[in-house]
DNA sequence: TGCTAAATGTTATGCTATAACATATCAACG
DNA sequence: CGTTGATATGTTATAGCATAACATTTAGCA
């Protein structure tokens, strides 16, 4: 299972190093600021659900997050984080990766982005990339089928930098 | 359920009318030949299978297939129908759409290719496209962050043409 | 205050998918 | 022919993902 604890400050987005711990906090901030602005109520279960997707950087399932709420004392029952990440991707401050049945945390506020996602089926992590110009494509596809989209996934499988087969690895744990 | 019994011969492919009949038997034989030239086994499940997505060319649950199996006596346990589904999808003879977690035939074989969907809301039919472009440009993104591509998601949800707000349909279901 | 809408708490259930192990089938080879 | 090994199938059980439904609480506002 996912641990919260003891994880360095920097670590990787979107395969680069950066300060974890900066792009987190002004995250949160940015999404409360953004929550007050719409008329949306930023709970402690809603900011702490951001909290944990945006700490851990990579897709988490469902009942991962739900874990970490029980043990925090925020609830036990599924509809505790299925409401929380509802909320967080109709915000889009979060994403759904449908390859793998997760959720991820996601610094492009606002409720309309088109992203794609590159994920590292070896160590998970996730990088994700505003394609508008994918969407374009598909859209051109769709315009001349007389399609209307409302929504895409836009979906990468496979290594990260760091998971290549003959990258020699430290004593840290792949990719993170 | 799905009904597999009174369906008129020409529907929708792409959201394009076609012989479907035609090319559901065409589609098949060359799953046949494509197995016998590969030693691969196109079993009498893997062929009903197959035939089954072909013929309702949408987008089918795991279960919904196995509901057709059990209705012919071909077996009544999920791992019937996941273990056909995982030999089309390997041969490339079928498709997850991951967005649904329902799977399609598909009349492009050989398990290489980088498909497209577009995946109707409302009356769940599926178009696929071939946009190798598509991947060309995901592939541009992972390359620019030295990632290595296994497999692509890409899928657009949306409206089809017959499903759009305003278009008045007659007696028929929607989209076929 | 009292109304309304939204959020949360809780129980139960349904859908999706696979692990694990037994049995059967089939092709290759001696 | 019969053994052997690999693949496919039959079967039971369970794991993992998600939501329906209803009760209760909270927050905003007339």
């Amino acid at each position: 299972m996912t641990q919260t604890e003891t994880r360095p400050t920097m670590t990787v987005l979107g395969f680069h190093s950066h300060d974890h711990a900066h792009c987190v906090s002004t995250t949160l901030a940015r999404a409360e600021r953004y929550c007050a602005e719409n008329r949306m109520k930023f709970t402690p279960i809603r900011r702490r659900a951001l909290e944990i997707l945006l700490q851990e950087h990579r897709a988490l399932g469902a009942y991962d997050l739900l874990a970490v709420f029980a043990r925090e004392g925020l609830g036990t029952a599924p509809p505790v984080a299925y409401r929380a990440l509802d909320f967080l991707t109709s915000a889009g401050f979060a994403h759904k990766i449908e390859g793998l049945n997760a959720y991820i945390g996601c610094a492009h506020l606002g409720a309309d982005h088109a992203p794609a996602f590159l994920i590292c089926t070896e160590c998970k992590s996730v990088a994700e990339a505003e394609t508008d110009a994918t969407k374009g494509r598909l859209g051109d596809v769709a315009r001349a089928a007389g399609f209307t989209i409302s929504h895409t996934v836009i979906e990468a499988l496979g290594l990260c930098p760091k998971c290549q087969p003959g990258v020699e690895r430290g004593e840290e744990s792949p990719c993170a």
